[in-house]
DNA sequence: CGTAGCCTTGAAGGTGATCAATGTTTGTGG
DNA sequence: CCACAAACATTGATCACCTTCAAGGCTACG
């Protein structure tokens, strides 16, 4: 809990959700917030709570998880910085509950924004209602995108995700995905078994086309990767 | 093209969307546009299109179809009366393409608003937003759903799937599901083959657990097909 | 009355799941 | 800084589910 620093504020201020707004509106929309730090493997919160509030992601990651009858747990989006999480709950007129898990990955640290503040501040300005709705979009796409390939060979899904999320986390490093992603992390996104994936990544590994140490994957070949898979 | 009908406009005031929209405002909301008559099969719009206009459905029914590489056809969303589509794309500073392609099922009657109605009174009302993103939210969810169920053994995912569809065309009889889906329609939801489909299907007719003629799905033991996949 | 779209059934084959066992890395407290 | 636990990674063997291919029947509609 606290105040956030001069650099997150213009990471706010830079962010593409407050692309085009005023300084004076940007304050109004943090009213009552507060920032949280989370630790690795620490729930922002978790499917089934009331949604009071909902979040930026200020530094680190969060994967939005949703759990299985069987116990598993399927990642549905891993917001990076800038991102909003949970911003489609606030609108309603009666308070919901959340459907999805949010789960640190890595140290993270949120600002947290009260419902109340989405309610009174944040529908006033049509320009940020239109920047949300631009993240809901590509949020959608990629949703889409998943069920579209469902039924491709898993290689092909791999490649597919592993480019989705080097844009997202490509800004520092080229070819090298910096988010801290485990194998089980990777089935859980595409919904398959660990096993999978395992022994699909070590075959690019032995084919040199990718390289992997302490969960950063890096691409090597993206072009012999992609030809692969005849995406 | 042409003008609606007062049955129409009332079917548009009572919608979800206009849920307590003020008269005068819808009127300005739909400024422009105009009323297409579709034929079954005939295309609303085709992916890779550009996107001068969104449509609200005014009777029947349209699918949303997202092109595979296979040249399947995988589909994303069933619109039904009242719903909007399309309006995601119009929130952007420039023109869109879109992405998906909307196919008449049977015979339909759209409204098809133009772009520029929205950039310049869609955007205006905090209320019609608000309504929007409730829509949104729920397709949003639907999309995780089927994510989230990716792994689980057909059956079950064909119970939601017909589950789903029941919510959205019950209104009238009760168990049956009005929407004229073909074997090929409800694979290309799941993202499966059609025989798959077919095989499943057929057997719960010979259990007696569902009725099938002419494209209509008659659900008569609700409660057995559920606990048959122990969902 | 012929064509196009839809439905059905069977046989063969492959992709990825599951289970089991084991190795490796990371993190924490003494 | 070491010891130990917990999380993560790996490999192999077996098997089920769903796909694919093939062939044929039914129904609607111009």
């Amino acid at each position: 809990m606290g105040q956030f620093t001069a650099d997150e504020y213009s990471l706010l201020k830079n962010s593409k959700l407050y692309q085009g707004i005023e300084s004076d509106v940007l304050q109004k929309t943090i009213e009552g917030a507060f920032v949280r730090n989370l630790k690795h493997r620490e729930y922002l919160y978790t499917a089934g709570g009331t949604a009071e509030s909902f979040s930026i992601v200020l530094s680190g990651a969060i994967k939005l998880v949703r759990p299985t009858v069987r116990g598993e747990n399927i990642i549905v989006h891993i917001a990076t910085v800038g991102e909003v999480i949970g911003a489609l709950l606030m609108g309603h007129d009666k308070i919901m509950n959340y459907l999805i898990t949010a789960k640190s990955m890595g140290p993270s640290k949120v600002l947290c924004i009260p419902r109340s503040t989405f309610q009174t501040n944040w529908k006033m300005s049509a320009q940020l209602q239109g920047n949300l709705s631009s993240t809901m979009y590509s949020r959608m796409n990629n949703l889409q995108d998943d069920k579209t390939y469902f039924a491709a060979p898993l290689k092909t899904r791999l490649v597919m995700l592993l480019l989705r999320y080097l844009d997202q986390s490509e800004a520092e490093m080229p070819g090298v995905i910096t988010l801290p992603l485990t194998r089980q992390e990777l089935a859980d996104s595409l919904g398959v078994a660990v096993e999978s994936v395992i022994r699909i990544m070590s075959e690019w590994i032995h084919l040199g086309l990718i390289r992997s140490q302490s969960q950063t994957i890096e691409i090597i070949a993206l072009d012999k990767l992609i030809k692969s898979v005849e995406l």
